[in-house]
DNA sequence: CTAAGTCAATCAATCGTTTGATTTGGATGC
DNA sequence: GCATCCAAATCAAACGATTGATTGACTTAG
């Protein structure tokens, strides 16, 4: 079963640290498949066409390439943030903003979809890296989006309700992810072309702002008293 | 490190099925917590207070025991489908059933939140299972909420926009599972208490209202043609 | 007695990691 | 230009640990 890649002209020093990036990459690639414990160093060396050893080498251990895999490919927030948290953005522009960081990855390559499965499966098994991605990643993103939408909403803090309205908008965009393979299943046209995936855009800016309105108008219907605790 | 339980009463012969039933629930916590190729028969038996080789005993191998886990620990899609379905139920009343069934396991005890984590985990490690899981268990709920969603917008025949804004809808309640984490640090008290739980329906069925009205109004919005391909 | 169940001990395989030798590209001294 | 040297990089081979699975003897209930 095992296939070694038969007589790749044997990589002569090709210096600098191109086995380093192949290990990473085809790490991603397999990391992001079949997770981090089915996934076995040999396998990756393999595929990486790089000596067994190199992993120690460059990494330490497994567990840093994983962590390089996990760090190094993975875009900084502040782009994705950049794009919908603008104060002169409308509502709309700013939803707009937002989703296309879930759909342009979707457009791309293997090598972002994979970088985004890879961070997805870590919310399933928490490994400390996780904590650290929510930190860095994953809480800026959030804190902007309820900066948007209280803005939009008139409101001067944040309170709970906000940050749901806001943590179910942005499930809608990691749904997107998460979910694809079920709604391959179910619907397969949704994703199958990039005229459809700009579609899922259009549709899911609707959708948001509509949750958002239905929340504004809540508040709106609200007994007058300022702190009220809850219905 | 290794820490066997030190003297447990070494069960005599308690005959019958028991510690089938104790593999199965300890099995269960064990993958839903650290995954099937990191949770290891010998642990599992920890867990159970049994011996490594009741494993093989009653089902065959670790795969068997994990299949056992997967289909026996799980409640059939009909009764989720049941509170929804029902064509005399208005939008929001199916919409409130919908939810329920998302929001339930989470008021339980760790055994079905562990059995919702373990499904949600196959998400990203498809194995088969998965795929049988999809066809018994997701596409019914998916076909009978866009039935739902079909009979509230006016429509005869599902067509693509529907089934995604079926997928939408339940991506709320997904996310519920999937990004429980990510929620509790990002917002804990979203889910810390029952009461808690409760808004959460109140405003899923809000969001999902406003979602399937937006939807209706689109629709309305559109040009008369009947097979209109799309914008 | 028989068959179902339980147990400690052990198997072969695979895992992540390490070792020590070898190869390579470029700098150095002449 | 040429021989020399060195550190970076690569490699095959093997390490100890752990894995899933099996064995065969022992215990108990019917």
């Amino acid at each position: 079963m095992k296939m070694v890649a038969p007589d790749l002209p044997r990589h002569a020093r090709s210096d600098g640290e191109l086995s380093r990036e192949r290990l990473l990459h085809s790490a991603l690639g397999l990391f992001a498949q079949h997770g981090f414990a089915k996934t076995s160093t040999r396998q990756i060396a393999e595929v990486a066409g790089t000596n067994l050893a190199a992993i120690s080498y460059y990494f330490g251990d497994k567990a840093g390439l994983y962590r390089a895999v996990f760090f190094d490919l993975h875009g900084k927030p502040e782009e994705d943030i950049a794009r919908y948290s603008d104060p002169r953005l409308s509502l709309r522009q700013a939803l707009q903003g937002l989703f296309i960081g879930f759909l342009e990855p979707l457009k791309q390559g293997d090598l972002t979809r994979s970088c985004m499965k890879l961070h997805m499966r870590e919310m399933l098994e928490p490994t400390g890296l996780w904590e650290e991605e929510i930190k860095q990643g994953i809480k800026p993103m959030h804190e902007a989006l309820v900066a948007v939408l209280c803005r939009h909403l008139g409101l001067k803090r944040a309170d709970d309700d906000v940050r749901r309205l806001a943590i179910c908008v942005a499930a809608l965009g990691v749904h997107l992810h998460v979910g694809r393979d079920v709604t391959d299943a179910l619907a397969p046209r949704l994703n199958a072309s990039a005229k459809a995936l700009d579609q899922w855009a259009d549709r899911l800016v609707m959708y948001a702002e509509a949750m958002v309105s239905a929340e504004a108008q809540r508040r709106a219907n609200l007994p007058r008293a300022a702190n009220k605790k809850s219905a």
